[in-house]
DNA sequence: TCCTTCCATCGATGATTGTCGATGTAACGT
DNA sequence: ACGTTACATCGACAATCATCGATGGAAGGA
């Protein structure tokens, strides 16, 4: 079982890191700093799953698209939760983004987590 | 008095966002999306300020760290704490990286908003 | 078997960005 | 007034990145 690092780094109190785990985390943090994957990846936080073809509603080509979904694919924030015939479903992974939110000295929220371990529906 | 925006964009359950909320948004994610402000962020957050002279242990040079702290400070997520002679001194504005863990998800930490508001020591 | 659709990968290109040396500016000491 | 130190700004350059058209592969339908 893969554990995902939960480290702080830019909340007061944080404690100092060390070179490599700055690598890491921009990385990941470079995966939502972009407006398109920030707009793909609210577009998954409302939605179990989201066809890949959604997407083309967001005006860039498709190679484009399918660019910023395997860089936020390899970040571990999105990935494919099945396909249908030559659909693709792509869906969030909470735990990714959470660890984020965590680094920048976030609280995890409660119903995140049992949202995370049932499999659904905070609120 | 002007007030952070607090918007969810990530985490399940998140609204759908405006275009315009996700160029800001990634815009303030870009500043910390790199290895060397990360590193001056994680610094800053475990002192209640630096001086700009300590960033020279990072290996870079003098223009380059100023380069850096210029992006952090235009995304408001430091400030100049106080001048002392010919030296500067940054400070962390914990707001500002709260409202990034809050738009990934994470809740607001009791404590942080203490110190923040009392001006220090959490923990 | 052939055609179509959905998506990934490749290669090229223009834009953005990190980095540095050179220069400018403000504050201090002599 | 002069030199020095700390920091910012400017201009240039190399590296990274977002974007697209062209191509490839997999799945389904006729």
């Amino acid at each position: 079982m893969k554990k995902l690092a939960t480290i702080t780094c830019c909340a007061p109190g944080a404690p100092p890191l060390k070179p490599k785990e700055f690598e890491s985390l921009s990385a990941r943090f470079k995966a939502i700093a972009d407006p398109t994957r920030l707009a793909i990846v609210n577009r998954l936080a409302s939605r179990d799953a989201a066809c890949v073809c959604e997407f083309n509603s967001l005006g860039l080509s498709q190679p484009t698209i399918s660019h910023h979904l395997k860089v936020l694919r390899e970040a571990g924030l999105i990935e494919v939760a099945y396909k249908r015939g030559t659909y693709f479903f792509y869906r969030l992974v909470p735990e990714a983004v959470e660890a984020l939110a965590f680094a920048l000295g976030g609280a995890p929220q409660p119903e995140l987590v049992l949202a995370t371990a049932e499999g659904t529906v905070a609120r």
